[in-house]
DNA sequence: GTCTATATAGGGATAGAC
DNA sequence: GTCTATCCCTATATAGAC
């Protein structure tokens, strides 16, 4: 009864603007007053709920990671055999990615050391930790093929954040607008295949064998 | 007798400074003094040599690409088959990718609509569509395995673009130095493991399979 | 072709009224 | 909690001497 509260504070708009601008414009390309406008309010009114630019910028990044480890450990716990669970992980994730073009826009700039973030957050390898330690395990039993989990998780998460963010300027052939439900389709289908051809063993079989054949 | 002075300019030393600042800071990140700081002139004799902030920018970009093109056209029409070309053209834009992670950032920050640059350089659509022909006729001939080609492409410009720029950062236990001789061998060999799984048709040896074997 | 000096503008952040 | 007004700084870009 203490957590079921909806209400959308000023905070939360401000948050939200700012994901959006800090995604279109990166950070030093993003003016405050950009933010304000879209919320509303003046560029002063901003100071009362954070006490800069950076830690507007920092408190936006906070949740996305802390969402997607929720995701990664529920489908680690799931049913099935582990490839069973690294499908359904993959494809989670590139739902994710795919439906938030702008916090993806924002985690892959930091990464490129935009913002003047001095330590960078430790997310991002723990969470490719767990999941490639959960791929060694998985082969340790031999219910996975022998492949470079770190390389194949990097991977991944290389394909999906280029997907989001990158395809409709590189590659508007292959996907037009990246948050169509085709794309994300599409997107979900492809990173799938990559991860059972470089994971799945022998016998076993691989999801919708026949959508691969095309030209 | 003619193109064969490799005298190096003053402009030649802008644009590799501003190359080196813009990767490092990005487009907005950037300030004209850092670049006339490391050339050794002052700010304002920058625009001696560049109308503007973007047009610098943009005159750094431009052989980028050129080089690339000569480097898949070359690879492409190379001896062997195929299959053979594609591992060819993989590792040596692999090589390129990682040698010139300011570049690649640049590149990959221009994609995410960084620059004030209203319209995007067509050499990245046309250097996929070159490459994914090439695959869709190997495939017609049956020497490559079903694939989607483009989907293929973009995943390795990807998975370049990601270990050149992100990799330290994000999965440092997976590649430490991205410049060093052993990164680079490490990236090349599992992105071209990636492709033989995706394109080699049954018959076709896999280079080097026993070092695919690790946890 | 490089410099000094300056124009012009806009940004982040603060003070203090309401 | 939001506003107006403003401080302070830095940025791009220009003017004109040398």
């Amino acid at each position: 009864m203490d957590t079921a509260a909806p209400r959308v504070t000023t905070r939360d708009r401000i948050l939200a603007a700012a994901e959006a601008v800090l995604g279109e414009c990166g950070y030093h390309g993003t003016r405050l007053h950009e933010i304000a406008g879209r919320v509303g309010i003046r560029k002063a009114s901003l100071f009362h709920y954070f006490r800069s630019k950076e830690d507007l910028h920092h408190a936006v990044l906070e949740e996305w990671f802390g969402e997607i480890e929720r995701v990664i450990r529920t489908a680690l716990e799931g049913p099935g055999t582990p490839l069973d669970k690294l499908r359904s992980l993959t494809e989670t994730y590139v739902d994710m990615v795919m439906a938030h073009p702008a916090r993806t826009k924002i985690v892959l700039r930091q990464s490129l050391g935009d913002a003047p973030a001095s330590h960078w957050p430790q997310e991002p390898q723990r969470l490719l930790r767990i999941v490639s330690d959960f791929i060694a395990e998985g082969q340790s039993a031999k219910m996975l093929a022998p492949f470079d989990p770190k390389a194949l998780v990097f991977s991944v998460m290389a394909m999906a954040a280029f997907s989001s963010t990158s395809a409709a300027v590189l590659a508007p052939e292959w996907l037009g607008d990246p948050s169509s439900a085709e794309s994300v389709e599409r997107v979900k289908r492809h990173v799938v295949d990559v991860v059972e051809r470089c994971l799945a063993v022998g016998g076993q079989a691989r999801s919708a064998p026949s959508k691969r054949a095309a030209v």
